[in-house]
RNA sequence: GGCCCGUUCGUCUAGUGGACCAGGACGCCGGCCUUUCAAGCCGGAGAUCACGGGUUCGAAUCCCGUACGGGCUACCA
């Protein structure tokens, strides 16, 4: 492959659950390298593994991606010069390609059994040595068999390439042993169908994640035994990583869950910026990066080489940054679909007091909900009473609208002896049913006059 | 077991031999503001740079070893 040629990156996720964090992440940082170079970004979908592929989840994994705004250039959705993009399409190829390796003698027929080969695990086990295929199926073939898988047949030796964020890798391909390309059921294993795609989709820079490092050298040899040009390098990014450290897993994290953030209101933009921070740092003291300003600042050097946690105290932080910075329009626009209950205008008016108060728009709803639910009303002391009555006599005659709400109540605080604290307590406890309530002024306006005075009326 | 990657405040990180008895951010604690809760502002605590050996006048930074964590080693991807 050329030096010159033109940058193609790509996505390969698999549709075997729900488009979580790490598929976001991989996908960014491929944006962020096809943007920076003008190059194309390739969205593949890896449906090879027939027994967890739902045809659901490859649409979860577009309306996710889609919702980040990492769009794609190429994919099965929109074609391209390389169609298809679906693995399971394309199983021609790899039975093409796997049939040349076998003409070759650089790949075999493998009918062994899973458990014959467990057994020779075992065995290995049992003399503490590393197992590696013993290759019987190429010594010495058994007879009268028709279920086969097909092997390659490792040459060996030593593969080196390199890595954008490790620099000169090396592995001792003398420790690998042969590795089955075409499972039994005919369809390609990973470690074949993505290099070969790779390679057919012309893909100048794998950027993945780092859990493929020690897969890269099984690709490699496969794509020189096929004869195709290697990609210029590789990145291998840093795994995202649970709160215990472990690898953040579909079956394990269900909080990793891409539409699960969107459905808690954590804005996209938001969650690309804390993404990109965690295992790429800028070198500089800056926190908030536009999508334009990372695609300027974000370099392979400066990637982190081990794991990061996941932190979502962190991701709070920087999505109620994003929600302050927010224009009211735009907030309204975005609060819609969490407030369906509210007409457009109370959702505008409850902006000013809601935006400081929020990290994530679904938090909106804890605030507002006593506009659309009745709250029980409270029984209260005879000196209490007397003030919610000073409150209503305060407020009956007031044009309902906060500031006049406001003073208006300032001066019944003034002439109640009593502080702003306890007199506006119990008025809140009344109209909201909480402890923790949007400032007493803004919480009365919201609410239409006649239903907050009826509800101040309730309990005095 | 083998191979690979990693290890700086709780977390994300800056740091590439002297300016570091280690800087920033989130979180935490205290104060101010304040009707509650936030936001904002001010201040603070918090890391013997995993450990042990080297190399060097000098090491968080270089080398070796150990420990710990993670990944791969599947007819999963």
């Amino acid at each position: 492959m050329a030096v010159s040629d033109p940058v193609r990156v790509r996505i390969a996720p698999s549709p075997t659950g729900f488009a979580h964090l790490g598929t976001a992440s991989t996908a960014l940082y491929n944006v962020l390298f096809a943007r920076q170079t003008g190059g194309t970004f390739v969205l593949r979908i890896d449906d090879t593994d027939m027994e967890r592929n739902r045809p659901e989840y490859e649409a979860l994994i577009y309306e996710s991606l889609r919702w980040l705004s990492l769009g794609w250039d190429e994919g099965p959705d929109k074609g391209g010069p390389h169609a298809p993009y679906r693995q399971s399409e394309r199983v021609d190829v790899y039975k093409e390609e796997a049939a040349r390796l076998i003409q070759q003698g650089k790949a075999y027929r493998c009918y062994c059994t899973p458990e014959e080969l467990e057994a020779e695990r075992r065995q290995a086990q049992a003399e503490k040595r590393a197992y590696r295929y013993s290759r019987r199926c190429l010594t010495n073939p058994p007879e009268g068999r028709s279920v086969f898988a097909v092997r390659f047949k490792v040459p060996g030796g030593e593969v080196t390439f390199a890595d954008m964020v490790r620099g000169e890798m090396r592995f001792d391909a003398g420790l690998i042993g042969d590795f089955i390309i075409v499972k039994s059921d005919g369809y390609p294993t990973y470690q074949f169908a993505s290099p070969v795609d790779d390679a057919r989709m012309e893909i100048t820079h794998v950027i993945r994640g780092e859990e493929h490092l020690s897969n890269t050298p099984y690709q490699l040899m496969l794509v020189d035994a096929l004869g195709y040009p290697r990609p210029h390098a590789y990145a291998h990014m840093p795994l995202i990583l649970a709160h215990d450290g472990s690898k953040l897993s579909k079956r394990k994290h269900p909080e990793a869950n891409l539409i699960l953030f969107r459905d808690q209101g954590y804005l996209p933009e938001a969650l690309i910026n804390y993404l990109a921070l965690l295992g790429w740092n800028p070198g500089t003291e800056q926190e908030i990066f536009s999508f334009d300003e990372l695609v300027r600042a974000f370099s392979f050097e400066r990637v982190q080489h081990g794991g990061a946690r996941f932190d979502w105290e962190k991701l709070n932080w920087i999505n109620g940054e994003y929600i302050r910075g927010l224009s009211d329009e735009e907030l309204a626009r975005r609060l819609k679909s969490f407030l369906p209950q509210l007409d457009e205008d109370v959702v505008r008016r409850a902006i000013p007091p809601l935006r400081t108060r929020m990290y994530k728009l679904a938090q909106a709803v804890d605030y507002l909900d006593y506009l659309w639910t009745d709250p029980p009303t409270p029984s209260l002391d005879a000196e209490t009473v007397e003030r919610v009555k000073a409150a209503i006599d305060a407020l009956k005659d007031v044009p309902w609208e906060a500031e006049a709400i406001e003073s208006a109540l300032e001066n019944a605080v003034a002439s109640s002896g009593v502080g702003k604290g306890k007199f506006y307590t119990p008025l809140r406890d009344t109209l909201t049913g909480k402890k923790v309530s949007l400032p007493i002024h803004y919480t009365l306006e919201l609410l239409p006059k006649d239903e907050a005075l009826k509800r101040l009326e309730r309990a005095a």
